[in-house]
DNA sequence: ATAACATTCAATAGATTGCTTGAATGTTAT
DNA sequence: ATAACATTCAAGCAATCTATTGAATGTTAT
């Protein structure tokens, strides 16, 4: 193993390391919404001061936050690099995980649909295929026969969806945070959904069929 | 904050903090390869022998491996779910974080180039843009006047680009793994590149030019 | 059965981390 | 200047994690 993959490796680890408690986590999902102050933080967390200002610092040292002076306070938010992207595959995967313990002590299985069953099941118009990705994206191209419901849409628009029909949901990658999300969303409401297991862009170079505009 | 979400965030933690270890990431690359044995993987990160086992069965708990058994070895390999997203993501932030270190230590800025500066730049041919997707994805749509090299075949293919021109590299999304990579194999070889700040999904929402076919 | 082997379990000492407390820094208002 | 405030620093104890050791489990070959 090469000398620079392994100073890459364990910098990972420190990284990771600092991924690896609640608190911080909390701090960081607070922060990614916007500029706080240490004060406002530690109302939310239930944390101490002293203890909420390091853990912070931890944070910034990993350039997972960054900080400001206005006046008096100090104000946190999100570091420049592709954090979210990673906190994002953090959450997914625990997500996933959680799911699939739950599949496991139901005995149900969450195993995702596949390409080709999913096409014969189209045929004979038992299942709905939801596109879970924003408008624009669907309009570039869908699943033949997808509606599209965006993430951010899903809770108020329940109604669109039929109660009985098998749904698969997908967005753009075979992993994709929003269809493993919106999966979870529609079983909470009594729908029986499935995700499926290649996302958009996998079913597109696959050469299967695709539609184009609404 | 609902409950649900703590609970959530404090698995998120757990896998993150299994995800802290140096030798746990190490054994994680392996077996991303392929299944191995126990003593192979001893062999490969000079761990001792329990102590190998034992970090093994920490990532099997969390579902990051697989264990399967083969006459008197144990042979492991990366879980199912989705593994490999996580740690592509963690080690695009570890490079990141690292180059831009390393950036601030030379005075040097890796800023990445913006979509419009590109345009600029591209109708006054001073700048190659380079994308680094499967060639599949490229038939698919691509920016104007890109060149595709998969990333895989981009060492063998260096000499396919100009040494003097600037480079930008893109791929799918604004993080893309790949492209970063690009990047800094690029530069190992004295080539003047820098990475699109954009990929080609924002790249193509936000309604600038594409081309298809090759 | 017995022996040889690969892996796992269990227990221990050493190091690291997390949270608390009290003092120190830096900023604004009087 | 001085006081009030927000945040950070520094030290200490409890809890946790790591790596090591030696024994236990389970598998194959003689």
């Amino acid at each position: 193993m090469k000398n620079a993959d392994i100073e890459l490796l364990t910098g990972s680890a420190g990284f990771a390391h600092i991924l690896g408690s609640a608190p911080r986590l909390q701090l960081l999902e607070q922060i990614a919404q916007g500029e706080f102050a240490v004060e406002q933080l530690v109302a939310l967390t239930g944390l101490s001061v002293a203890n909420t200002s390091q853990h912070l610092q931890q944070l910034r040292r990993a350039g997972f936050a960054q900080a400001r002076r206005d006046g008096k306070r100090v104000l946190y938010r999100l570091g420049s690099g592709p954090v979210m992207q990673l906190l994002d595959a953090l959450a997914l995967y625990a997500q996933h995980q959680r799911s699939e313990l739950q599949a496991l002590s139901r005995g149900d299985h969450v195993e995702a649909i596949t390409g080709d069953e999913l096409l014969a099941r189209l045929q004979e118009a038992s299942i709905t295929v939801l596109d879970v990705r924003p408008a624009q994206e669907f309009a570039a191209g869908h699943l033949p026969g997808a509606i599209n419901i965006p993430f951010d849409d899903l809770q108020r628009r329940l109604g669109e969806l039929p109660a009985n029909a098998e749904i698969a949901a997908y967005c753009r990658g075979p992993y994709c945070v929003l269809s493993v999300q919106a999966v979870a969303a529609l079983r909470q409401h009594g729908l029986h959904a499935r995700r499926l297991g290649s996302g958009y862009d996998d079913w597109q170079a696959a050469g299967l069929p695709v539609s184009r505009a609404a």
